[in-house]
DNA sequence: TGCCAGGCCCTCTTTAGGGCCTT
């Protein structure tokens, strides 16, 4: 698989279109099975974490007020990450964050997400449940920190896509797992995965 | 001090509703 970076925000909330900011993000650099490159840092807003959310995730608004303000640290994680392919847990989510803010820096992302909840939703329909701490349970996967912060729930994400590429080449013969089959995979009908693989396979 | 969203996917579906995921 190409090069590809991992990464996992904490956030004040669901919805950056509500207001909700970013208090933390991690990437790491994933290269040839091996973790190569870590970043995490906090990041002041302003923006009030609620008392729920310092709870579930240990960030809080006293540790926020001495952190790095967002528009250097987002512009240290985009540097970080350069035009690597972005993978996350529940793209969908890490992506609406992202793209907000980085619009904050005047900057556009240029590369694509890949999502390991889709695709574990693919490759594992049997795992009894598809949040990232589910599935670290379920494949046997070391616990890399406390859930919940940005660096280990990274590195975790990390391991996961590493579960999967590894079972699409052990449990569905994929001689080179990349990124654009990846992007196929989690696009596809669930029904038809079989069908996208040998597809992809084929081209 | 603390409210909130939205994409995917299944089914008792498709002119809809609700659970799962992310914080």
């Amino acid at each position: 698989m190409e090069t590809v970076a991992v990464i996992d925000f904490e956030t004040t909330g669901l919805s950056p279109g509500q207001g909700d900011r970013a208090t933390e993000i991690a990437a790491v650099i994933l290269k040839d099975g091996e973790i190569i490159g870590r970043y995490q840092s906090l990041m002041n807003t302003g923006a009030w974490v609620p008392a729920f959310i310092e709870s579930l995730t240990g960030i809080t608004n006293e540790m926020l007020r001495s952190a790095p303000p967002a528009s250097l640290v987002m512009q240290e994680v985009a540097d970080f990450v350069g035009d690597y392919p972005l993978v996350a847990h529940n793209a969908s989510f890490d992506s609406k964050f992202w793209d907000a803010e980085m619009a904050r820096i005047d900057r556009t992302r240029r590369q694509e997400f890949v999502c390991s909840l889709l695709l574990s939703r693919r490759i594992f329909p049997q795992a009894p449940s598809h949040k990232l701490s589910a599935l670290i349970e379920y494949a046997n996967l070391p616990v890399a920190g406390r859930y919940h912060r940005a660096l280990a729930d990274a590195e975790m994400a990390a391991s996961l896509l590493q579960r999967l590429a590894h079972e699409l080449r052990e449990q569905h013969k994929v001689n080179t797992v990349s990124v654009d089959l990846l992007s196929r995979i989690q696009r596809a009908p669930k029904s038809q995965l079989t069908k996208c693989i040998a597809h992809a396979q084929a081209v």
